[in-house]
DNA sequence: ACGATGATGAAC
DNA sequence: TTCATCATCGTA
């Protein structure tokens, strides 16, 4: 089974995506080879009242493709050194998108966008064979008991609430 | 354990 | 204009 995942599949609650993505594929196409990684670790990012997203304080230059429609990547350069591949979820103008942390054999956001070479040439395009950078289900099932759910990594300013709300989710 | 990397946005 | 950030690597 191998079916590539639809712009509905992302067109509700980023919790409710991050889940059901774990487990998944990230197909890369680079040349005429694609390339298949599982994922197993993603981060949720989840409308304006999120400190911890891009989007706290509205809309900027850099995080306007979060307030696009669902199914369409965010991806930002950060720290100088690397690229962060996101997913947007949910309606459009509503700020939502999953960060994909890692797949199988990768671990860290920054290393899996190196890996695959993306970078802010697919910023805001539609996952799909024609950006070459797409999601695809092969059947694989996660069991719950096998989702670890942590608070999110790297975001000590969000404060307390915001801070330690569970929205990372790893195999 | 710590500095280098160096885009982007907010605070000052 | 200065500072902190949704990391990671190389050097100590």
């Amino acid at each position: 089974m191998r079916r590539k995942l639809k712009k509905e599949f992302f067109d509700r609650s980023a919790i409710k995506v991050a889940g059901k993505l774990l487990g998944k594929y990230l197909v890369r196409k680079i040349g005429v080879k694609n390339r298949a990684y599982m994922i197993t670790e993603v981060e949720v990012y989840d409308g304006h009242k999120d400190k911890a997203s891009h989007a706290r304080s509205g809309k900027t230059k850099r995080n306007w493709p979060m307030y696009g429609p669902a199914g369409k990547f965010y991806i930002y350069f950060t720290y100088g050194m690397h690229h962060m591949l996101n997913i947007v979820c949910g309606k459009k103008e509503y700020p939502s998108a999953i960060l994909i942390r890692g797949v199988k054999d990768i671990s860290g956001p920054g290393r899996l966008t190196k890996a695959l070479k993306i970078d802010k040439k697919l910023n805001a395009l539609a996952a799909g064979p024609k950006t070459g950078l797409w999601f695809e289900d092969k059947g694989v099932r996660i069991k719950k008991s096998e989702i670890k759910r942590t608070p999110r990594v790297g975001i000590d300013h969000a404060g307390k609430y915001w801070g330690r709300k569970p929205w990372r989710f790893v195999v």
